[in-house]
DNA sequence: GGTCTTGTTGTAAGCGCTTACATGTGTAAG
DNA sequence: CTTACACATGTAAGCGCTTACAACAAGACC
C-alpha cells in the first residue's frame, strides 16, 4: 500500500462527492502518485509506455487535479484579484474586462470584489488578499492603511487611478493637461462663468481634472456631487443656482444625469467616454479604460513573477473628444 | 517540538515572502495550533484567557490564514465562478454584478471567467471549475458537452438566459409574450414589413424574441447580425435591402448600431434597456440584468450548501418601454 | 564479468490547515 | 478519600498535491 491514508479505498459511498484524486488514477495506471504528477505536470521525463497508461487513466476517470492542493504543494494561488466599488457603470465594467483578458492570458484566474461602499469592505479585502498571488485597487475603493497593509505581507498590489502609497506601483491617466485643454476649449466657446460638477475630495481623478481645469478658469466654481447619473440629476438645482455659462462634469454619467434635469438648457461636458455618451452627442475626454486594466495585469505578473526594482507610475494618455453638448462652436474644428 | 516539520524554525531567510502561518502564532501564543485554530473558527470554547493570548499573537504576526491549507482541510473553496462571452456592452457587466453582490454576502468569493470567444474556452472552463464550489454559465459561452462535463463532477451549475441542459438550474427571463407584445405595438404603428435583426441560432433568447415576434407578424422577415453595436452598424445595408416599415433588433446595442448607420430613418426597436438606449430615446424591453445575477447566486448556494430536488426553471418579468425609436405614435399610449 | 552511466520510477516529506480522539485537570458526588 | 464527569488543550491523522532523494534496471564501456 502506497498510499498514507485511506486513499487506496475507492468505495464509492453514498456521500456528496468523492472527487477522484490522484491516488486513484494512480492505481488505475499502475503506477505511484509522483508518476502521475510527472506525466500531468511533463516537467520531468517519463517513458512514453507510462505516460500512455497515466492519461488514459486520467481520461476514464475523468480526474481533475485539486487546486487546492496543487497551490498548498506549489505555494501560489495562479490567481489574482481586482477590487473596485461598483460595476454598474461603463468605466469598471471595461477595466475589468481588459484585466482579465491579460490575466487570462497569463494564466491566471481573477477573482472581483466590489466593495460596493460596505463597511466590512476591509475585512474582504483582507480575505481576498490571503487567496491571490497579487491584488489591484481601483480608485478610491479603500483606504491607504489597508492598501499598506496588503503590501506589507508581500503581496504584490498595482493602483489604478489613485496616488501612489506606500512603493506600490500605479496606473493612472492623463487628467490635468486634458482638463486644462477642455477648459481652453470652452473658453473659446465663449463660456466665462463655469461650474465643475464633482466632488474632488473623493477621486484623485476628480481632484486632477479640476486643478487642470483651475489651471485655465480660475474663477472656476466646484459643485459637490456623487459618481452616478442620479446625483447628477439631483445636482441639477445646485447647479442652476450658479447660474454657469458650462459645466464641466466630474464623468459622464454625472453629465448624462444632468443633461437629462437641464434638458440641454445648460452646455455640458463629461469624462471618459462611454457608450452612452456617442448616443448623447456629449462632448468628453475618452480614457483608455480597457488598456488600464490591462497594464494593470501585465504590471502585476510582472511583480508576482519576480521582477525588483522602483515602483512603476504608468500615466496612459486620454483625447479630447468635442461634441454637441458644449454649444454651437463660434470658431472651433470639430 | 510539536511541529512535524520545519515550521518552529521562524527564520526570516533571505527568501521571497515567508508567509506566516499558524505554527508562528501557536509558539508565540504557547498553545498548540489546534487551539490557534480553535479561536479562529470559534466553534469550538476555548478558555478567555488562552483565547485573548491567542488573538493577542495573531496580531502582533499579522496572521492570516491560508485559504489554500484551510479549503483543502475543509475540502471547499468557498469561491463560485460565472463564465460569460464578455464584459463590454452592459448586459454581462449587470449581471456579474449582482452575481457578486450576493456572493459576497454569502461569504463566497467570485471568479469570473470571460471566454472571449477564445479556442482554449473549454479548458479554462474546466480549470475553472476546479477551484470553485460552483458554476454559473451565461448564455452560449461553451457547449453543452461541457456544461455536462461539469456537472457530471458534481459542482452545481446554474445556466443563465440558457436552455436546460442535463438536470441543472437555470434562470432566464420571458421573452416571447413581450416580443409578441412588442410586435403588436409595431403593428399598432401602423408598419407591415418588419424586418428582425439578430442571430436566432447563435442565442435561445434571441429565438425566443423571434418566435414571439412571429407569433403576432408570421411575415417577420430575419436578417443575420451579431451582438453588438458594429455589427449593428454594418447591418444596414442588408436591412435596407428589405425596405422595412420597422427593425426589432435583438439587442440595444445592435438597435443603436443599426440607428447611427441609418441616422434614424428607419423605426427602430432594442432589447435589454440599457443606459444609452434612454439617451438614444429607443424603445426596447427591460430585463432585469442584475436580479438575474443576484436569483443564481442563491439558487447556487443553496445547491452547494446541499439542497436536493427537481431542477429548478425560473423565469424572470420584462417589461415593453416605449420611446421615440419606433416612430410617432398615431394612437398608443405610453 | 564488473563498474559506471543514464533514465525511469517509487518513497516520503512536506505545503498550512481542521478535527476526531486522547490526555490531563479541577470539581461535584459518593 | 476515591470515582466520575466536564472542560480545556494537546496529539496526530488527514486534505490532494509536488518534488528532493533513493532505488533500481538496462546498456555502455573497459
Amino acid at each position: 500500500m502506497e498510499s498514507p491514508s485511506s486513499h487506496g479505498e475507492a468505495g464509492s459511498a453514498g456521500g456528496r462527492r468523492a472527487n477522484v484524486t490522484i491516488y486513484e488514477v494512480a492505481e488505475r495506471a499502475s503506477v505511484s502518485i509522483a508518476t502521475v504528477s510527472r506525466v500531468l505536470r511533463g516537467n520531468v521525463p517519463v517513458s512514453p509506455g507510462t505516460a500512455a497508461r497515466v492519461r488514459a487513466a486520467v481520461a476514464e476517470l475523468r480526474y481533475r487535479p485539486s487546486h487546492l492542493g496543487r497551490g498548498l504543494a506549489e505555494r501560489q494561488h495562479a490567481a489574482n484579484g481586482i477590487v473596485f466599488p461598483d460595476l454598474s457603470g461603463p468605466y469598471y465594467a471595461e477595466v475589468v474586462l481588459g484585466y482579465e483578458s491579460v490575466a487570462a492570458e497569463l494564466g491566471r484566474s481573477v477573482l472581483i470584489l466590489s466593495s460596493h461602499g460596505r463597511p466590512t469592505a476591509r475585512d474582504m479585502v483582507m480575505e481576498l488578499a490571503a487567496r491571490v498571488d497579487g491584488l489591484v485597487f481601483c480608485t478610491r475603493t479603500v483606504d491607504d492603511e489597508t492598501v499598506r497593509e496588503v503590501a506589507a505581507t508581500g503581496t504584490p498590489v498595482v493602483l489604478i487611478a489613485r496616488p501612489p502609497v506606500a512603493d506600490v506601483d500605479t496606473i493612472t491617466t492623463e487628467n490635468r493637461d486634458s482638463a486644462a485643454l477642455l477648459a481652453e476649449h470652452l473658453l473659446g466657446h465663449g463660456y466665462r462663468r463655469v461650474v465643475f460638477l464633482g466632488d474632488a475630495d473623493r477621486s484623485s481623478d476628480f481632484a486632477e481634472r479640476f486643478e487642470g481645469v483651475r489651471q485655465i478658469i480660475p474663477a472656476i466654481v466646484p459643485v459637490a456631487c456623487g459618481f452616478d447619473e442620479n446625483s447628477g440629476f439631483r445636482a441639477a438645482e445646485a447647479v442652476r443656482r450658479q447660474r454657469p455659462d458650462a459645466v464641466i462634469c466630474c464623468n459622464d454619467e454625472v453629465a448624462l444625469g444632468l443633461t437629462s434635469a437641464t434638458a440641454g438648457s445648460v452646455p455640458v461636458t463629461g469624462w471618459d467616454d462611454v457608450m452612452a455618451a456617442r448616443y448623447a452627442g456629449l462632448t468628453t475626454v475618452r480614457q483608455p479604460m480597457r488598456e488600464l486594466g490591462a497594464r494593470a495585469a501585465r504590471l502585476l505578473d510582472e511583480r508576482i513573477t519576480g521582477a525588483r526594482g522602483e515602483p512603476h507610475h504608468d500615466v496612459l494618455p486620454t483625447r479630447l473628444i468635442v461634441r454637441s453638448s458644449c454649444g454651437p462652436h463660434p470658431k472651433e474644428e470639430t
